[in-house]
DNA sequence: GCATATATTTACCGATCGGTAGGTATATTG
DNA sequence: CAATATACCTACCGATCGGTAAATATATGC
């Protein structure tokens, strides 16, 4: 067993509470204070379990990554019908996005509009645009399989079709963001769908 | 004529500087301080002529849709082929985001991400979704002139079509934001329109 | 020239920011 | 029972935030 006092809270929940801070607020305006209020600790116990701010955030981004995308992203490749596999994750994202859970929107996507030239520190904005590329990625592996099995035509190009995904699903956070409806979305969605070739 | 020492400086140009730095950092992150450096002024200044960094704000965006979408939205209403109105919409969407004149992205695409739930002001916080609103708004007029010309079926409903454009309008500034080049966004613009009825 | 009105700047205000020192509480090890 | 190691919180640090008071500079009206 380990010696010292055992901490009093549970850095993964702890983490949580943290994580819907940012995604509502982002790293600049969320304040430490803030933060520690969130989780029902003190601010010294934030920096003792977690360094500082911009490694707070990463951490954050990265359960994030898991929590709320790892089993999206599984999903859309366990599914063996392209189509309904993009028509499904764009769906669930519609979902998660107007979900009253948690901030409107996208973490990732309403980190990348505000965090890119301003004092956020450089690997937050880093690791911001990595996750960023990193949906974008799993899609176009996606269509690539789905070219390899041929239910996809190899043109458009899987990596243009997933840049255009990727486009709508920036947008849905966007929209969402705004105060757009879980309806209005299934519904862009459904256009958006239309342009499958 | 009006009597005092006159102004140093041009009210609007300094709208413009202004403008600049709040479409790169957003309304937090933009500081007076900095405000001021890039209008060439001392602080104290731009309180005397905007008043508070509220009234600034409000009044840098409406310098920011006059002066970059008056034209475009203009332009939409003149060309008399829908479709051909509505890429060449996006295409020069696409080249304003990625210009290097200024910052990446849309203004108001990005502060809505971030915005909305900060500590930015009601007022501004309205402004910036009334704006957001005000594009998608303009397209649907658009669209429905359309069908009451016959050169787009009824169905999909305007209002639907409309809110998709709005979507990928604000996937594209996303996308511009995160590092995406002109090349892979006309792209996407391009498989977007397959979309089209 | 002199009063009036406006612009400009330096220097400052209280509040809040990220981050920390230092004392205290609570656990294991011996 | 120490002794040690870790977590906790109060109080504080310098820097920066939005915003302003007060003095000075420059124009017009008489």
């Amino acid at each position: 067993m380990v010696r010292g006092r055992p901490r009093e809270f549970d850095t993964q929940d702890a983490l949580d509470r943290v994580l819907t801070v940012f995604w509502r607020d982002g790293f600049d305006a969320a304040s430490m204070q803030e933060l520690a209020e969130a989780v029902g600790v003190s601010k010294p116990s934030l920096y003792a379990a977690y360094g500082n701010k911009e490694s707070l955030y990463l951490a954050a981004l990265e359960r994030y990554a898991t929590t709320h995308g790892a089993a999206r992203m599984e999903r859309l490749h366990a599914e063996p019908d392209v189509k309904r596999a993009v028509q499904e994750f764009l769906t669930s994202l519609v979902d998660a996005f107007t979900c009253t859970g948690g901030p409107p929107g996208c973490m990732i996507v309403a980190s990348t509009s505000i965090c890119q030239a301003s004092q956020a520190p450089a690997a937050v904005q880093g690791a911001i645009r990595v996750a960023l590329r990193g949906a974008s990625d799993a899609m176009e592996l996606r269509l690539r399989r789905a070219v390899a099995e041929g239910q996809l035509p190899p043109d458009p190009a899987p990596c243009a079709l997933a840049a255009y995904i990727g486009t709508v699903m920036s947008g849905l956070s966007v929209q969402a963001r705004g105060g757009a409806s879980a309806e209005v979305l299934r519904n862009v969605v459904a256009t958006a769908m239309r342009a499958w070739p």
